[in-house]
DNA sequence: CGGCATTTTGGACTCGTCATAAAAATAGAC
DNA sequence: GTCTATTTTTATGACGAGTCCAAAATGCCG
């Protein structure tokens, strides 16, 4: 588990491969102990001032050995996309009769925070995760560039999810715009929380976005089967 | 100049900054023929293909007076950042009585179109200046980077232009929107360019996006000062 | 010409990333 | 248990972007 996981959502820690022989098991471990090490420096000292020598050398493995678990340095921190883009694409695939895409996403919200669902979540924990991407440049890329790619994910779930047929563009605005909605939802929940140290205040501003955006949204994409 | 003014904006090379001494014009005339040399490679090679060390060399001039002139190797690709970001501000503040920030948007997609402006040329040459982009993950993420940076400064922009209090969460909803659409109509509209070889068909999907886009952010920000 | 500021330059250094090959650990067959 | 094949780890070396620093070249002005 990364340092979101471990930090901010220990819940969800362990168990996710199946650990059936030895030489699994034994993956496993060095993967967790780099993974541990990486979570525990940058949290003391932040990402960018952490090099992959030190993970290394905390974790007692050799420098190839982080390259082999985590192509890249940026996936020591976020390993928590596969997750959300498959939350993403059965929300899109997986939804109620008569319930449109965009309907089915703005439900989705209420429910992740309903749920308290650790993507949602906001505390003192979130907000140091928040913090240790912002002063990253690295971090911030990667981030960017995920956000990039959750777009592309529901774009292409919308046009699953409908079988329109040349209606790609729409579905591909519907994706950025819903995206960009919820980034910025996101972002500036956190900012209510740092400002109003409450969770209650920052769920709120989140839907209130969120809900603003998608009948927004909802006008954009008239007469298209995604809203 | 760069890559982008070169190739594809020609019409827009040189006389920028005031060449009174000797000093300064010989310090341009080393930044253009870096500039020049990077350009050339770029379009022969791609620009991953591309050192900066090679740059230096073709331009006959040091590594680091490269990095003198430009901070980073994108800088030698991107350089109408602030013009963008100038046009940007300018429309969301000088604009017609009556009219909303956000309706001043899509206004100057609309004359950006009629008047050819660079930014929205559909031919060629622009086609290969975003294959470039696409094939170089350094350019991408540097574009989705200038992306975050003008969607602050339209942010910025409107809470300016419209003097509201405690609105910022809007604002910044609404230029996150606002650059979302702009990019998706303007990938779009390549897109569409690329399947039919039709300026008029890629302007007309990049005009068709950005009106359904601005009535559904109108609708978004309805009680807000934006809409 | 000679002092002064700016620009350019080379060299050494850090860090992430990649390629390669060797070494170690493990599983399966006998 | 031993041998072999596969997987995993490791060391080494290289490359490129970016930074720091001090020295050298260049233009400016008295």
């Amino acid at each position: 588990m990364q340092f979101c996981t471990q930090s901010i959502f220990p819940w969800y820690a362990g168990a996710m491969t199946d650990t059936t022989d030895r030489r699994s098991r034994k993956r496993q471990a060095t993967r967790q102990a780099i993974s541990n090490a990486a979570t525990r420096l940058f949290w003391e000292r932040g990402f960018d001032a952490v090099t992959i020598d030190e993970i290394a050398a905390a974790a007692d493995v050799g420098r190839m050995t982080v390259f082999n678990h985590f192509p890249r340095k940026e996936d020591l921190f976020f390993d928590r996309e596969a997750e959300g883009r498959e939350l993403l694409r059965t929300t899109a695939l997986h939804r109620e009769k008569g319930v449109s895409p965009l309907e089915a996403f703005r439900r989705l919200a209420h429910r992740l925070i309903a749920e308290q669902a650790p993507y949602v979540v906001f505390s003192a924990e979130s907000q140091a995760f928040i913090r240790t991407v912002e002063e990253s440049p690295t971090l911030k890329a990667r981030a960017r560039a995920i956000r990039d790619e959750l777009a592309a994910e529901i774009a292409s779930a919308l046009i699953d999810a409908t079988g329109a047929q040349g209606a790609d563009p729409h579905a591909r605005l519907a994706a950025s715009l819903l995206l960009a909605a919820w980034t910025t939802a996101f972002i500036e929940a956190h900012r209510t929380y740092q400002q109003t140290q409450s969770a209650e205040a920052a769920q709120a501003q989140f839907l209130h976005l969120i809900d603003r955006a998608g009948q927004g949204i909802a006008v954009a994409l008239q007469g298209t089967a995604y809203a």
